[in-house]
This record gives C-alpha cells, sequence and structure tokens, in this order.
DNA sequence: TTGAAAGCGCTAACAG
DNA sequence: CTGTTAGCGCTTTCAA
C-alpha cells in the first residue's frame, strides 16, 4: 500500500555511520550517548523522517505503550471530561489509548458463545476500570497476575487491594443537603439514586442520611426513587414520585444528568422550581449551569480523577508502588435551583 | 509483572503435536486446516489459555489490526453515537480502536514546538478523519502515500479524491423548513449556522435557502448567526438575535444541541415554544425528544454512518476499491417545537 | 560509551 | 494439506 517503505532503524544507523544499538539508547535514552553522535543521530533521524516501529519495540521490550480505559458506556456528559482527562495525560506520558465500552461489546457478544477480552494484557500495560464496566472474576484474574489498573469511581473489592480513584461522595452530598435545610428549610427531600452496586450511589445516599440524621429529618422511603445517572431514567423515576401525591419540597437527583430530567418531569407537571421544589445535582458538569434555572450542585473533579488515575497507572508500570486509595474534595456550588438568588 | 510467561505459538504447536505453521494458519483462517487437527489445535489453545501476541503479529504481518478515529472533540451529545457506531462495528471486523481528539492534542502541543501524529499509518491500518480534526496537508499526505482514509461528514478535498461518507444535509433541511413555511405559515425562520469550514454547515444552510427560494421568501443577513453546533454557543446566537429586536416566528437551530441552547435564551426571555417561535433542530439525538417542548428535527442516521465509515475503511484495508462518496439519507421527524400538536 | 549478535512471537514463502 | 525456515524491526545482554 505504501510506496516507500519505511526507514527502520538499521538505516538510520547507517547513515549516522553508527550501531544500531547506539541509535536505539539514543532513541530511548536508555543509555548515555556522546553529544557528538547524539546530534548525528538526529539528524539522521530528521533526514529520514524515521518514526520507530511499535510492534516491533512492543516485541522486543515487551511493553506495549498503551493502556486501556474500559467504560460501561461513552453516551453521555459525564464521559466526556474523563476522556479527556485520559486521553490528555496519556498522551503526555507517551502512551496512547485504547478505549472501550464494554456495553458495546455485551450488545455484540450476545448470540456468540464467545467472550473475548477486547482489552486486557494483550494489547495493553495497563487498564483503567470505570465502575460498572467489568466483572469481579475479570478483576479478579488481573489482580493475580499482577497486571496494573487503576479503579475509577469504585472502590477495590475486599479480597484484594487494587488502587482506586474517586471523589468526596459523602461529605459533598452532606454539605449540599445541609444547605437546603439550613439556608432554605427543605425537609422533604427526594432522592433520586444512582444504579445499585454503584460505589458512588452508596456515598452519595450516606451523605444523604446523615445530613437528614443530624437535623432531624426521618429517612423516608417514599421520598427515594431510581434515577440511576441518566435524564431519561430519572425524569420517569421523578413522574413516579409525582403520581404518589406525596408532599416534598426539593429533589437531590443523583447527579447533574438526572437533574435535568427531574426537571423537565416537575415541569411537565406544572412545578415551579425552586419555589415548589428545589432541585439540586452532583458532578456540576458543563450543563449544570446551563439548565434553567442554573443548578446548584457539588462540584466533582472528573477530569482530574481521569488525569491522575493515568498518573497512577504509569506508575505502576514502571514498577512504582502507588497509595491504595485516592478521594478527590468536591465543594457545593451555589446557583439558583436551590433557592439562591 | 506478569508471574508466567505467557504461551506462545510453539507451545500451542508442540502441545498438538503440530508445527507452528498449521497453527498460525488455524488462528487466522489463511488455509484449509484438517477438521481433525483444527480439533487439536482447538484443545491446546484452550488448555493454555493461549492469545496470539498482537505485537508480533503485526511485525510478522506488517498489520496493526487496528483503526484510528481522529476526532475534533470528543465532547457533547453528537460523539456518543459516532463512538459507539464505530467501536460496534470495529470490534465486529476484529480491529481494536484508537480514538484521538486533535483538540486534546491542540492544548497540549502549544508550548512545544513538536507535532507528533499520535495517530497515523505507523500505528493503525486506517483512518478514520471526522470534519475538522486534521488539515488539508495531512490528509495530503496520507493520501500520497495511499493510505486507507475515511472522512465523515466532509467531502474530499477536490485536489484529489479520498472515500467520503456523511448525511443527506441538503434535502433533510429543504424538508424541515418546507414544513415550517407550508404547514405552519412561518416565513421569518431565524438560522443558527454551523462553524464556518464545516461541510454541513454548508449544506444546511443550501437547504435552507433552496426552501426560501421555492417559497418566494428573500434571504436576510439579519436572521442569521453562527451557532456553531454547540448549545452554548447557539444560546448566546439566539441572545444576539434578540438583542436586535428584529421580527421572526422560527428557528432552525442548525443541529439539536443548538436547538437546546436556542430554546434556553428563548425562554429566558420570556418567549413561548412554538406559539411565539417555532425551534428545529437537526441530527434526532436522544435529547431531541427529551427537550421541552419536544423537538422537531431532522433525523440523521449518525450510528449509521460511522459503522458503514468502518465497512469502507476495512474494505480499503483489504484492498477493496470503495465509493468515493456515500450519502445516507435523512428525514423529517415531527413532535411539537414546530407548532404540531 | 559503544558494537555484535541473539532473540522477542509470529507470518508467509517455499518445498513437499 | 503440512512442515521448514527466513525474516519482520527493535531491544538488550555481553564483550570490548
Amino acid at each position: 500500500m505504501l510506496n516507500h517503505k519505511r526507514p527502520t532503524i538499521d538505516d538510520v544507523a547507517r547513515l549516522a555511520g553508527l550501531s544500531t544499538a547506539t541509535v536505539s539508547r539514543f532513541i530511548n535514552g536508555s543509555a548515555v550517548v556522546s553529544a557528538e553522535r547524539a546530534a548525528k543521530i538526529k539528524a539522521a533521524i530528521q533526514e529520514l523522517h524515521y518514526t520507530p516501529h511499535l510492534a516491533a519495540q512492543m516485541l522486543a521490550s515487551n511493553k506495549t505503550r498503551a493502556i486501556g480505559l474500559l467504560l460501561p458506556t461513552i453516551s453521555g456528559a459525564f464521559f466526556a471530561p474523563v476522556l479527556r482527562g485520559v486521553e490528555t495525560r496519556a498522551i503526555e506520558k507517551g502512551y496512547s489509548l485504547l478505549v472501550h465500552s464494554t456495553q458495546a461489546q455485551a450488545q455484540n457478544a450476545a448470540g456468540k458463545g464467545t467472550f473475548k477480552k477486547i482489552l486486557a494484557e494483550h494489547n495493553t500495560d495497563g487498564l483503567l476500570i470505570f465502575a460498572a464496566s467489568v466483572d469481579a472474576t475479570e478483576l479478579s484474574r488481573l489482580h493475580s497476575i499482577g497486571f496494573p489498573v487503576v479503579l475509577l469511581h469504585q472502590a477495590s473489592p475486599k479480597e484484594f487491594s487494587l488502587p482506586a480513584i474517586t471523589v468526596e461522595n459523602k461529605n459533598g452530598v452532606r454539605a449540599l443537603i445541609d444547605h437546603l435545610i439550613e439556608d432554605h428549610q427543605r425537609r422533604r427531600i427526594v432522592q433520586l439514586r444512582g444504579p445499585e452496586n454503584h460505589d458512588d450511589t452508596y456515598w452519595r445516599d450516606l451523605g444523604y442520611r446523615q445530613s437528614l440524621e443530624a437535623h432531624g429529618i426521618p429517612y423516608e422511603a417514599d421520598l427515594i426513587e431510581t434515577g440511576g445517572f441518566n435524564t431519561e431514567q430519572a425524569r420517569q423515576a421523578m413522574r413516579r414520585i409525582l403520581t404518589r401525591g406525596i408532599h416534598f419540597d426539593a429533589v437531590f437527583a443523583g447527579d447533574d444528568e438526572s437533574a435535568s430530567g427531574a426537571m423537565m418531569a416537575l415541569r411537565e407537571a406544572g412545578w415551579r422550581i425552586p419555589q415548589d421544589a428545589a432541585v439540586v445535582g452532583f458532578d456540576d458538569l458543563n450543563l449544570a449551569e446551563h439548565l434553567t434555572p442554573p443548578l446548584t450542585t457539588v462540584h466533582s473533579p472528573i477530569e482530574q480523577v481521569a488525569s491522575e488515575a493515568v498518573e497512577l497507572l504509569v506508575k505502576q508500570i514502571g514498577g512504582e508502588a502507588v497509595p491504595a486509595e485516592t478521594l478527590l474534595p468536591t465543594y457545593l456550588v451555589r446557583r439558583n435551583s436551590c433557592g439562591c438568588s
């Protein structure tokens, strides 16, 4: 397909009048090369437009220089900053990025008997695994072969330890609900929970409960529904709440996308926000400030989690030890959907 | 890092009592292997948990079995179906997917003098290039070395021919504007244009103009603004229109995300949709039916474009000829934001 | 610091 | 249909 054969390291070595080994050392910085020869090599590389053949490097070094990102799905506003953070940092570190949404595979694998691991130790040096992307068996297998892994928005299984990074869910929600109760006198606060078995769901719920408890407000099952961290699901959940005909004066939607869905359902039913019910979210995605009214929420450093995760993974690949758990701080962002002006 | 050395094709061959060549043939289906031996090989592979070493395959075959997807950015609701379509089909075809948003790189490369081609012929077998992701020079270079490329939502440069795939923008918009004029008696229709130098922008504008012309309505520069296919930009563009104090009774927002922004701006200003102004979009993203009111728009088969693009690319990689241009049909979706009930 | 040379695991002639 | 074998382009001992 290509017109000219691409230049090899041998071509460079020949042109520079040196051995391939020296060129290789120069390229990888794996040993000091005399300044004089380094210059020659650099010139030869430029002249030939030489780029190392990745596959050959991999084969010889037994490294892929690629990291894999496993996501449940790539849809949704939430994953944009995740991808951005991961990609930017990965490139910076000289790794290429393989992205795979396990949901896409599930659709695909249905019908076939085979379960092929599209992203694993055979084509990456390490894996970034987002909550709900792979099952415990695979996690355990990766751990057992000592393969570098970082878990995002997901705690390590109890049986063994895999480095995990996430945000301060509980305290964030705590501040959020405190604000609703203390500054806006709301007491009947609906919660639209995220997906079950999702750690964020667990901790956000806990923050919600603790705030209620601290203010002497009982936890009421009637006020709880599952929004699934998803606009459409949240919209329907909100409708179900509305159908119950129960009294409430605020909605904690689980995340911003859910908040958007909750607002739709509320508005359809003729409710005014925040007069009839305050609505708050979590994440502080771009969309938050563009909702009507602008959404009060908890700022979550999503992109930073992503880029820090890459950092942790690369360290592991390099054989360094990394902290078992990293928790990035969150903070309350007051806009208008809570009643602030 | 790994405990056990991974099995090689030699281990499989030894266990099966055959040659590596036969095993290789079986794995790649590159020649017929007798049923009896095939069974033996299959068993050996299972027993050893053998997976081919990708780098070795690449090096020996001079193929990467990876395709690259170049996007301007991964943010935005629009790209979710693109990614889904590409990934699903790529996996199906046995290719892995490398994603790169050129915007992320631009941020990164700023400051450095180097421009490294993160995705190109050295690490992929072919490239899927979305509109506005790479410049003409790089396109020309890829073409000159005969590297497989498919352009998405972007026409081939005039100087040479690269296969391109996109949707029927013009006729879609034509039907949309016709609907506004004929069925809802709108005559002063604002257009929020997409980014300049974007082919979709050009064709959508043409559809808009042709519909106006067909109905004897003059094209008025005052009614035109740039929405950039982006919620926030569109919102601001809409505000600018509003500031002009001119009369209008409908808004063609360029795409659905822009429509969402336009709606926000209109609502802020106290306009009712569709009574005071109809609002219509393009794409028919998931969000369209969830806007208030549900958005009348043009359905664009985004995911299908993506998966068809993979198909075209894989064909090229296989040395097959492919059509220079592929245009997928669009159709009008009437919901309520146009005034339909 | 440098060079020579032995592979890394696999594919693809080539010969049978 | 099957086996033998020569590389693919690079990294990495081992000696010098």
